[in-house]
DNA sequence: AGACGGCTTCCGCTCAGTGGGAGCTTGGGT
DNA sequence: ACCCAAGCTCCCACTGAGCGGAAGCCGTCT
C-alpha cells in the first residue's frame, strides 16, 4: 500500500531545506543517496524534491551524476550582507596590503563567529576560518574582541557553558576566560596563540557600529611572526575607524548578533 | 467555501523558491506583501512559507518588520564554487595591487557573464558589475573574450538572437560583432569603452581551463584612462597563466557554461 | 474615534505530495 | 560474456499537508 510509514508533520519546505542544508558540512559533491541519508528522507522523496531544485538552478548536476549546491543559490546569497561587504572589503585589503598577513573580518553569530570577508596573499598558510565559516568565539582573537564588548547577558550566556577545546592552547576556565575578556575591553584588542589550530597566532580589534560592537576585524599570522603581532595595532585600530566610518549608515540589524545555526 | 480559486499544478518547492528569488531584484528588504505580489502568491500562503523560511534562517526579520535574505542562505552559498573563489582570489588582489584598478573575474552563464569576484580600492568608481551579478556577454570585455574562445554553436547561438544595447556605444550588428570576436580571438584580449555605462572602459584576457575557455578575468577603468588600457595587459596575461596554473585541477564543470537564469 | 493598510490566525476541503516497490542503467568482478 | 549489486528513475493509489478566503488584530494617520 503506498503512503505506508510516511512521518506526518513535516513539512514539505522543512524538506526542501533539509536538503539543502545537506551540503553545509561535505567539502564535495553528493549522491542522491547521500542527499537522502543526510536530510533523513526516503529515496524517492529525495529525487523528486532534488530534481525540481536542480530545474531551478539551485542544485546542480556533475557530468558524473553528483549534486552540488547550484550557482543560482549562490547569486541570490549574494545580496545578503551585500553593503557590509562592499563597503569594508576594500579595507580588509588595505589591511593586508600594509600588513602582509591573511586579513579577515567576522561577526557574532549567536555563540559562533561568522566570517564574513577575508582577504590572504597567495603564499599558503594554515587556515581554520573561511568566509562562511564559524568558529567558537573563545578560540579566535575576533570572537574574544568581540565577546568582550558585548552587552554582559550575551558574556554571561556564552561563559554558561562548557568551552570547546580546539586545540590544547584554547583558554576554557570560565574564571580566567573572563577576567581575560575584562582585559581585552580594557586594552581594546584581543588576541590567540595557538588556540584554534597550532601553528597559527591571530590579533583583533572591535569594529564599533550605532555605539554597539558589530564586528572583529583580525590578523591570522604564522606563530613564528608571534612577538612582533602588537606592531599590526596602530594599522588595525586605523583600518577599524574607516570600516566604521564607512558603515555607519548601513543598517545591520539582520547581520549582527544572529540567531545560531539551525533552529533554537 | 475554502480554498476556491487555487492555482493548481504548483509544488510547495515552486513556491517556496519564488519567495527566494522574489528578493533578487529588489536592492532592499521586502514585507511581505511584497513578497506576495512578486512571487505571485496569496497572501496567506506566502505568509505561511516566508516564517517557516525565518525560522529556518533562510530569511531574517528586520525590527521594522521587512524581510530579507537570511545569512544562513549566505552561508551554506559559500559553498558554491568556493574552490575557484579561494584559489583565485589571491591573484585577482595582485592584479589590484599591480594596476591600481578595479579587477574581476567572470565566467559564463547562459547568455550572460556572471561575475565571480571583484577586488576595487576604496576610492568611488562607476561600478556596474557585482560580485553575483551578471551583464550580457557582448557589453563587457569579459563577456567578449569569453564568447570569442567559446565553441562554434555558442558563439553562434548567442548572435542569433537580438543583443540588448546598454548605452548607444554597444556594438549590436551581428556581422561586425562576428568579426570583432575574430579580432579578440587573434589578439589574444578583448576591450570596451563605454559599452554597458557611459564614463567606463574595459579590457580582459580568457582564462583556460582544461584546453577550454573557463573565464574572463579583467579590469575595469574610468573612460579617462581608456588610452593607457593596454599597457597592463602583459600583467593581465601574466596573472591569467598564474589563475590558470592555479585552477587546473580543480573540477569547475559546474560553475562554466551553466544554464540560463530561470527555467528553459 | 474612525478608517485604512498590512499582518496574523482560523479551519474544513482537496489535490499535491507521498514512498514502497518495480524497473532500469551502470560498472566491475569472474 | 554473463551475473550481480548499487544506485537511480518511474509509477500510482492513498491521504494529510497545504491551501487560501475570510475574519480578527494592531498600529498609524487624520
Amino acid at each position: 500500500m503506498a503512503g505506508g510509514s510516511r512521518e506526518p508533520g513535516r513539512t514539505v519546505t522543512s524538506k526542501v531545506l533539509a536538503i539543502l542544508e545537506a551540503f553545509e558540512s561535505s567539502r564535495g559533491a553528493l549522491s542522491l543517496t547521500d542527499i537522502a541519508e543526510k536530510s533523513g528522507l526516503p529515496l524517492s522523496t529525495t529525487h523528486r524534491l532534488v530534481n525540481e531544485l536542480t530545474d531551478w538552478g539551485f542544485l546542480s548536476r556533475e557530468p558524473n551524476g553528483r549534486y552540488q549546491l547550484g550557482i543560482r543559490l549562490w547569486e541570490l546569497a549574494q545580496n545578503t550582507g551585500r553593503q557590509l561587504r562592499d563597503a569594508a572589503q576594500p579595507y580588509i585589503q588595505d589591511l593586508f596590503s600594509l600588513t602582509g598577513e591573511t586579513a579577515h573580518l567576522a561577526v557574532r553569530a549567536g555563540h559562533e563567529v561568522l566570517y564574513i570577508d577575508r582577504v590572504y596573499g597567495s603564499k599558503r598558510v594554515p587556515r581554520a576560518s573561511r568566509v562562511g565559516g564559524r568558529l567558537p568565539m573563545h578560540a579566535t582573537a575576533v570572537g574574544k574582541v568581540i565577546l568582550a564588548f558585548e552587552d554582559d547577558w550575551v558574556r554571561d550566556a556564552y561563559l554558561n557553558r562548557d568551552l570547546e577545546r580546539p586545540t590544547a592552547h584554547t583558554h576554557i576556565d570560565p574564571r580566567k576566560f573572563a577576567e581575560e575578556l575584562g582585559q581585552i575591553r580594557a586594552q581594546g584588542y584581543a588576541t590567540t596563540l595557538e588556540e584554534v589550530r597550532l601553528g597559527s597566532c591571530s590579533i583583533a580589534v572591535p569594529v564599533f557600529h550605532t555605539g554597539r560592537i558589530g564586528a572583529g576585524l583580525g590578523l591570522v599570522l604564522p606563530t613564528s611572526h608571534a612577538s612582533t603581532m602588537t606592531r599590526h595595532l596602530p594599522v588595525l585600530k586605523g583600518i577599524s575607524a574607516q570600516i566604521e566610518r564607512a558603515t555607519a549608515r548601513i543598517p545591520l540589524e539582520t547581520l549582527i548578533g544572529v540567531h545560531r545555526k539551525g533552529k533554537d
